[in-house]
DNA sequence: TGGGAGTGCTTTTTT
DNA sequence: AGCACTCCCA
């Protein structure tokens, strides 16, 4: 018990101590939040003041529920693993399987993830002769899930013209197809679950009376829904302890709603409310960076982070000529880390968009430098996989057209466009599922997708087997196997293949069937479909190489949560970081803009010891070369914090004007008509500011520029008119 | 039916 | 540039 509170610094302890009450944990970067939680968790059981039943803890990734769940096993000698603890969407798939009657679902429901909902909506289009051009699949699914995540079935959205209404009917025929074939989406999971415990008030009770403490991690992050539903179960007197930090709430754009940490506030009569502002993880100048740099937002709850340990190293920043060349730089400099005796796995490389990893990779990988990228394609996504988890997911139930359609001509049996679309209107006409249509269906094509459906069928008379028993036989039977085996490339979707049945193995002996949970037990359904919802909410880490010492390259977004001791922060250029779409959205009243500095603030926090920022004056991007302004984040960071690696750039500008700075590669200077100015180059114009020139055209008094000018635009001037200066 | 060429899109992402 | 998707021809 004291070591449980050891090592707590006042307001950590006062958190973890809390008597029974509302409370609101506004936890700064670094703050210790992960010192918090788990031991809240365990102070109230340890204490008696709640048994571990009554406990709700939730998370919004897997990583983190584990990493609850482990910090609270070292804790406490309870079995953990019975405790309700996950994801939102893990707990919500918990609740609909054990009451998948009241919920209107089929016992073996399957999960469909985002591209399994694409696919489906792909299908109810083509099914209704729905013109996808003008309801792109992929905006149906935001228009979808947007309104599922307000708690918005089709009667309740409003509809003001006829595209709107359109829109609304394809909703609810989405939903309807959805509801045939015994599948939910991942804002189906919340939203059923939400309604299965508004509409069923034994149930609601049930749950209410039993969680007396509901914990919230990365509370900025819920959505409006994820809040309705918190308040739902807290609402017979559990004490909801939220824990959250306003000012990394970068995820405004799939519906995460700050406003919940308000609403919450005033809406509970929050009477705890603690804010942990020491910092243990950034050196005092990385902190006071980020201190300058979210100031400038003006909508915050307020807090100011402070350093635990020195002012350190000032933060670097280098400019160069290229993308290519930014990148060489960093080798260079990760080289002398290395040097230094840092190791690579505590080398963060930070961008903004997944394709600028591209140009870091080539360079990693010409120097030889281990290195891992993060937000690749995962395990469970991959094509070989999703197959053979089709095949499994129609053992569980035929009727899910999506898994169907996947594998029905795949490995190729013949069955081509024509014979399903005779299928398509078979189903359609019985209101079937395609599997149950298969009769229907007469010719040669019918005779081939009888075939298939005596291999479905043979495939369901395996499912007595244990489960990794049961995907070998799946991977063999289907002809997965034999077709990877023929194909050249093959070869590593075999072995992807085989560890999909070592998965399956893991998984039995990990989590394997009796989940005996409390008072409503028994039915949790079997291996099987317990196994394919794993792989639909658990999409599996990412990539091999886990254990190496590599270095760590991601996005910014998914660096939040992480620190290392040195990060580098690449591309930071107006229109790449702040990204330029950013720049006009603006959600419930606040910018984009915002919401990019908040990443930004994010990206900065990763740091322990040491922070390097760098950008480029021309970028290479789908295909065509960019001519960017700095990043104004770079003008937020206050001077006397930095240590320019090259010339100082001047406000919004470019310091070094020709040569590239490194290494000195021979580049054509692109002369723009003789005029002395060249692209790339930074200009002034009396009434647009500071721009670049990006590109350029005639010649003699004909010339003309094209400039970017950041916030005032992209414009073409003539040289002859216009009165441009060279800005450098 | 299936592979190869042509076309279009491209922020961030977990579940 | 690179990838996914479509269309067309063998």
């Amino acid at each position: 018990m004291n070591s449980l509170l050891a090592h707590l610094n006042p307001p950590q302890l006062a958190a973890v101590t809390l008597p029974p009450a509302h409370a609101l944990i506004l936890a700064g970067a670094g703050s210790g939040k992960t010192r918090v939680l788990p031991p809240r968790i365990a102070w109230l059981i340890s204490t008696g003041q709640v048994s571990p039943p009554g406990v709700l803890a939730v998370t919004f990734t897997n990583k983190a529920a584990k990493e609850m769940q482990t910090r609270l096993a070292g804790m406490l000698p309870i079995n953990v693993r019975g405790m309700w603890i996950g994801t939102f969407h893990g707990l919500c798939n918990r609740l609909l399987r054990a009451h998948y009657r009241d919920a209107g679902l089929p016992q073996l429901f399957q999960i469909l993830d985002s591209a399994d909902q694409q696919s489906a909506v792909k299908r109810l289009l083509k099914s209704l002769n729905v013109d996808d051009e003008k309801f792109p699949p992929r905006e149906l699914c935001q228009f979808i899930n947007a309104q599922k995540e307000q708690g918005l079935r089709p009667a309740a959205v409003e509809a003001w013209d006829d595209w709107a209404r359109k829109r609304v009917g394809l909703y609810e025929a989405y939903e309807a197809q959805c509801q045939r074939e015994g599948v939910v989406d991942f804002a189906e999971l919340l939203l059923r679950s939400y309604e299965l415990l508004e509409r069923n008030e034994p149930l609601c009770r049930h749950y209410q009376e039993r969680f007396r403490h509901i914990l919230v991690d990365e509370f900025q992050d819920t959505n409006k829904l994820q809040y309705k539903w918190l308040k739902l179960l807290a609402g017979g007197g559990a004490h909801l302890f939220c824990v959250g930090d306003d000012d990394q709430s970068i995820y405004a754009f799939r519906g995460a709603d700050v406003g919940n940490m308000a609403d919450f506030e005033r809406e509970f009569k929050v009477p705890n409310l603690i804010r942990l502002e020491q910092n243990y993880r950034s050196h005092g100048n990385i902190l006071d960076a980020a201190n300058a740099i979210i100031k400038n937002n003006p909508t915050r709850l307020g807090k100011n982070l402070w350093p635990a340990a020195g002012s350190g190293e000032p933060i670097r920043i280098y400019e160069s000529y290229s993308d290519g060349d930014e990148a060489r730089w960093i080798v260079e400099e990760v080289k002398a880390l290395q040097r230094d005796g840092h190791a690579r796995a505590e080398i963060a490389l930070l961008y903004r968009s997944n394709a600028q990893s591209r140009a870091l990779e080539h360079a990693l990988f010409n120097a030889g430098l281990p290195y891992r990228v993060y937000g690749g394609l995962r395990f469970f996504e991959r094509a070989e996989i999703k197959h053979a988890l089709a095949y499994l997911r129609l053992i569980a139930n035929t009727d899910d057209d999506t898994a169907f359609a996947r594998v029905v001509n795949f490995p190729a049996r013949g069955i081509g466009a024509r014979s399903l679309e005779n299928l398509q209107d078979a189903a359609k006409a019985a209101n079937s599922s395609l599997h149950a249509a298969i009769p229907q269906v007469a010719g040669a094509g019918g005779a081939k997708l009888a075939a298939f459906a005596r291999l479905i069928e043979s495939l369901r008379e395996a499912a007595y087997l244990p489960l990794p028993e049961l995907v070998a036989h799946v991977v063999d039977l289907s002809g997965l196997r034999a077709h990877y085996q023929n194909e050249k490339e093959g070869q590593e979707r075999l072995a992807n293949l085989d560890e999909l049945i070592n998965a399956a193995a893991s998984f039995v002996a990990e989590e394997g069937t009796p989940n005996q949970d409390g008072e409503i037990t028994g039915e949790f359904g079997n291996d099987l479909s317990s196994f394919l919802a794993h792989a639909s909410l658990e999409a599996g880490e990412h990539q091999a190489g886990e254990g190496d010492d590599a270095l760590q390259l991601m996005t910014v977004h998914s660096a939040k949560g992480l620190e290392f001791n040195v990060v580098f922060i690449s591309g930071l250029e107006d229109g790449l970081f702040p990204h330029e779409n950013s720049l006009s959205e603006t959600r419930d009243g606040k910018s984009g803009l915002e919401e990019e500095r908040r990443l930004m603030y994010v990206a900065v926090t990763r740091a322990r010891q040491r922070l390097y920022l760098s950008f480029a004056q021309t970028r290479m991007l789908h295909g065509q070369t960019r001519y960017n302004l700095p990043s104004r984040f770079l003008d937020e960071v206050p001077e006397e914090l930095v240590k320019w690696l090259t010339p100082r750039a001047g406000k919004g500008g470019f310091a070094v004007s020709s040569a590239p700075t490194y290494p000195a590669t021979s580049r054509r200077s692109e002369s723009s008509g003789g005029s002395g100015f060249r692209i790339g180059q930074s200009v002034m114009h009396a009434k647009f500011g500071l721009g670049v020139i990006i590109n350029a055209e005639g010649g003699g008094s004909d010339a003309r520029v094209q400039v970017n000018f950041g916030n005032a635009g992209i414009k073409w001037l003539a040289l002859a008119v216009a009165k441009l200066e060279a800005a450098n």
